[in-house]
Order: C-alpha cells, then sequence, then structure tokens
DNA sequence: CATGAATGAGGTTTCATTCAT
DNA sequence: TATGAATGAAACCTCATTCAT
C-alpha cells in the first residue's frame, strides 16, 4: 500500500494526545483516553507509537517543530529588534491559538521524560541565539551566553503567555510591555 | 496521651518526596518509595498526608515558606534595587543549596494538582509586588500589572537558576547578568 | 472485531464469584480469589464488571432470574393450591441442587450493596403476588398486602430450606410440612 | 480497682457497633469507627475485644439476651396461644424499639463469622420449642420436629418485621394477620 | 487502663502493552 | 493494519492490630 500507518491516524492520536494531556495532566492519561478522543482503538495507538515514552516525544518534537512553521516569514535581513519582535510575535501568536500548548509543553519537560535529542536546537532557537547576542552586544554586554540570552528569552515569553492566560484583556498591553521589558534589558535602550 | 505525631517523621517525609520526586518524577513516584525513603512504614505516609495530594500540595506549601524563610534580612527600608537585588540573591542562593528546589517546583506547578489556596501570595510574594513596580516606575512604566513584573521577574531567576545548574562555572557572572537584565529591562538603566 | 467478550468467561466468574462468597462470605472474597476460580487474569474480571459491587448486583440479578428459568412449566391455569405448590417445590429443588444459593442470596441482601433496580420483580415474585393473595382470599383473609404474603411466603421457604440443610434425611417430611403450614395459614384448610 | 474494663465502654462500644454495623454493614465498618462513634480510643476496642471477630460474637450473643430480657412477664403457665403470642408480641415490640436490630441480626449470621457457642439456644428458644410443637400437636402435626418449627416462626416473625418497617402504617393489621397464619399454620384454627 | 501513632499485609482498581481475531 | 479483550504488575489506600507513652 501507498501510505501505510495512516499519516491521519497518526495526527489524530497526537492532537488528542495533546488535549487530554492539557486537560488531565500527562500522568493521568492513559493511552486508552488518548485512543478513545482520537477516534481509533487501543491497540492502534501501538502501532503508531511503540511506547507511551515514544508517543510523549514525539509529541514534544511536534510542537517545537510548530514553532518553526510559525517562522515562514522570519525577516532574515532586518535588523536584530525586528526579527526579534518577529519570534515574539509569532511565538505569542501560537501561543494564543493553541492556549493549551504551552501548558502541555511545561508538563512535557517536567515529565523526566524527554530523551535528549528531543530537545536539540531547531531552527528557531538557531535564530534566537544569533539574535539575542547581537542585542546583548548593541547593550554592551559582550561575553554573555548565547543560550542563556534564549533561555532568559523563553522564560520572559512564557511568563507572558502565563500572564495573558488569566488576563486576557490585558493581551495588547502586556504584549508590548512583555517585549519592551525584554529588549531594554538585552539593549539597555 | 500515646505517641504524639512527630514532627521529625513529618519533615522526613516531605523531604524525601522531594529527593524521589525530583530523581523519578511525580508521576512515577509511589508512594512506597517515599515512604521508604523516608525510613518508615508505608501506612505511616497516609498518617500525616491523607493522600498523595494532599502530600504534593504541603510539599509545595513548605518549599515556598522556605523561601520566606530566607528573607529573614530583607532590607525593608533599603532602597528598591537593594531590595530586588536581595530577593535576587537569596532565591539563586536557595536554588544552589538545593539544587533539585527548582525541579520539583516546576513539576508540582506543571501537575495540575494544586489547590488554589496552595498559590496564596506569600511574603516574597507581596514584597516583590511592590518593589517590581517600583522600579517600573523608576523606568518609565507606570500601568503595567505588578502581577505580571512579578511572574517576569520568577521567570528570569528560574532561567537563571537552571542556565546555571548546566554550568556551573559561570554562575557569578550569570547571577550578575540576569539581575542586569532585568533591572535595566525594568527601570532602563 | 477483535476477540468477543467471552460469554462463558462472564459466566465463569459469576459462579466462581458464587463459590467463594459462599465459601468465604462477600466480605472476606478479594476479587483475586474470584478470578483465580474462575481461572482468569485478575484485570479481566474488570472488564467484565466495572466494579466489585458491580459483579455483586449482577450476580444477585442471575440468581433471581434463575427462579425464572425453574418455572418452564408453571401451571398457569391450574387452581391456586397447585400453583403455590409448584413455586414451592421447584424453589426447594432448586435450593437443594445449588446448596449455596441461598446462603448468599442471603449475604447479598445483608450486604445493603444491593441496587434498588436489583430488586424489582420477577416472574415468579409476581406470580406469588397473584396466588398468595387467591389463597388468603379462600382463607378468609381478603384486605391482606400481597406483598406482606409473598415475604412470608419465601420466609417460610427459606427456612425449610435451612432446616433441610441440616436435617438432610427430613427433606420429604419438611418438604410436606412447611407446606402444609403455609397453606393452612393461608386458607385454613 | 472494683471493677476494671468499666462497663459503661464496653456497653458503648457494643452499642455503637449496632449502630455502625446498620449503617454501614459488618464489612465496611473498620473498628476505628466504632470507637469513634462509642467516644473511646482505637487501642480501647481491644482491651475488651481481643478482635474483631470476638466483637462481633459478643454483639450477636448482646443481641439475643435482649430478647431473653424482653420475657420478664412471660406467662409460663398460660395456654399455648397467649404464650406464642407473647412472644411474638414481645419479638415485634423489640424490633420496632430498634429498627436496626433485625439488619444487624441479619448481617451477623450472615457473616460466616459466628462460632458455633454464639448460637446456642437461650431460654425465649427453649420456650417456642415447648409451645410450637405443643401448638402443632393441636392441629394434628405430631412428629414435627420442634427445630423446624420454631424456624418457621422465626421466619414468620422477620418477615413480619420487615414487612411493617416498609409499612409503618400497617403496623397494627400486620401484627393481627402475621400472628394469624403462623397460629393457624400450626393449629389449622 | 487509655491513648492513638505506627505498622504492613492485603484490597480494589488502573493501565501500558500484547495478541488472538 | 485495526481491533479491543486479556493480562498482571503496580498504585494508592484501608484497617485490624500492636505498642510506646
Amino acid at each position: 500500500m501507498a501510505r501505510p500507518k495512516s499519516d491521519n491516524k497518526r495526527k489524530a492520536i497526537l492532537e488528542s494526545a495533546m488535549e487530554v494531556f492539557a486537560e488531565r495532566g500527562i500522568g493521568h492519561s492513559p493511552t486508552s483516553a488518548i485512543s478513545a478522543a482520537a477516534g481509533v482503538a487501543e491497540g492502534t495507538l501501538f502501532t503508531y507509537f511503540r511506547t507511551k515514552d515514544e508517543l510523549i516525544n514525539e509529541l514534544y518534537r511536534e510542537l517545537r517543530k510548530e514553532m518553526d512553521r510559525e517562522m515562514v516569514d522570519y525577516p532574515f535581513t532586518a535588523d536584530a529588534r525586528t526579527r526579534l519582535r518577529y519570534v515574539w510575535d509569532r511565538y505569542l501568536s501560537l501561543a494564543m491559538r493553541f492556549p493549551k500548548r504551552l501548558k502541555v509543553l511545561q508538563q512535557l519537560r517536567a515529565s523526566g521524560r524527554l530523551l535528549k535529542d528531543a530537545e536539540a536546537p531547531n531552527m528557531t532557537i538557531v535564530e534566537l541565539l544569533k539574535t539575542t547576542r547581537e542585542a546583548a552586544g548593541m547593550g554592551g554586554v559582550h561575553n554573555a551566553s548565547a543560550e542563556f540570552l534564549v533561555l532568559m528569552f523563553r522564560a520572559q515569553a512564557e511568563a507572558t503567555v502565563e500572564f495573558i492566560g488569566a488576563h486576557r484583556d490585558l493581551e495588547a498591553e502586556s504584549r508590548e510591555l512583555g517585549f519592551r521589558l525584554i529588549w531594554r534589558g538585552l539593549t539597555g535602550a
């Protein structure tokens, strides 16, 4: 057959996993609940993912890929501020579109079940490494670890998402303020 | 009166819970492992905490209380920068002393098993609300939600701890840099 | 379709439950003993009965259905005495064939775990309601609650079974005497 | 000390056991619930009854003794009908006064935890043996086992209590009717 | 004797995974 | 491949009983 292990089903399972994890927590989400939500049989889940842990890792990879897909129009040649702002906006937009995404990502990271290679830097991270360092340089911070700066950026972004999640009406200003804090922190401007 | 409920045992169980959670993740930590680590019988755990969830919530409260205890010398009358720096330093010190603390806190928060009232603002939070807002005011940011600023502060601190955890040799400069970024973000200076 | 849920297994579990309950008492019968007796895995019991209580209720229903099945040749058109005697004889025969039945039924009733709807009147009860009332009418008792009369009938039958259980050699005369007592009580004849 | 193991406490525990058993069923009644209801410590229960089973047996004995105490005015010299009617009335009165009594007695009997000697015939039984046989003789039933007749009598009485429990308004006529049925059954009159 | 914390065996139920259909 | 019944190892929690106080 042309395409065995129908990609549809795989996707359905991953999507359902995300829903169920968000709702009930990873630890309280039996695979049977996931397969039920995906509309497939319990056993079918295991033809697509050998174990629950594999499903968890795949879901993590998938969620990170989404961010890369979000970057289609990334302005590679623009100045640092524009580029950083682009990532900031894309990140927040993605989070707003899928409000459960962040909660699941945090759970996945805290689960202690992720394999090392699932954390490999993706395109978004690579760009952030470049841009945050450039920005820090503008602010007179020359010897900072880029890795550290990215960690900071992500932390700020997540905090902003979390706050907006609790205060929907303050989305616009929080977006601005959050970016202002991080940019001013990096550059002093 | 019979044998009084020993505070030692309670503490031993909480500490063991923290160890075990850090090592294996909440979801993979049977209560039997916790009681064994604490050197008590399986049933004993349940005379101190009615359910595993109660244990989880108590642990969370305990960990937050620790931060308050860390604030003994808080310089209430000093300027905002000094006060914020104090919290920053105490937070990082606590985290360095108990490297598993942060991991467990994040797991607890992501677990979805915390009760609302376990999250009630403690003394540290109250001070941070005051100070971050004052600092933001100095930076020309007058209408920011203090809650948002605290979230940002915590995010920065956690990111810094995480980075130091992976790069012990860079502790000193990361401490400085982290604070510089957040302070400059708030105040522009 | 996967392996279909086997009716045999369901029956095996119910039968084993009855055996084990009779031998050890409901409260002292772990589900593991039941599944072992039925020759299935511990978990399997729970694919047929969601909880132990559900098993208990199903067993009760099953035991009552048995009595209805016992009534195949019920002489609907015969006189009241013949009909009542038929039920009496069938009831005693069933009890003699499965000596543990009664003990289990009493346990089930005393357990306080039966749902209301498990007690709904079955065919046997319906017939008894009719016949006992008719017999009572013959005895000049016109305004008796049929429900009360049925309760009496059952009580007498159970007492008779209990006695025969302890005095096997007196079965024949006890059967006669028991019926004579109840019939004379109802009709005076 | 004059009376160690204060009789008060012993009684309190027995009474509470009866309450708790009636409410929750023997199998669902932890000794801790009984001691709590009795207002004594968990351990205290075990200075009065070595095991739960011993408590159960003692309770059974106690409940049967109550019936004997009920017989203070037993008309030893009256005719059979009067004597039987006396027992019938006393039995029903006792049951009405302590509506949970019967339920608990049935549970105790069905529990399979009673020792043989707890069932030894008491004074009430002895009298019933005499009287029912005499009555049966009046009805032309000469070779009946007295034991069987007593079983029947008890069965009728319990059925009557059960019915009255569900239909309080019919108490008076049910009392009459129940006795009429058993008396007519025995004697034909 | 009274207390209630401590114990740990055992109970019910869940769930990842396997495998017959 | 898809299905879902079957499996059995845990998991959490209860509870009769013991024993230090």
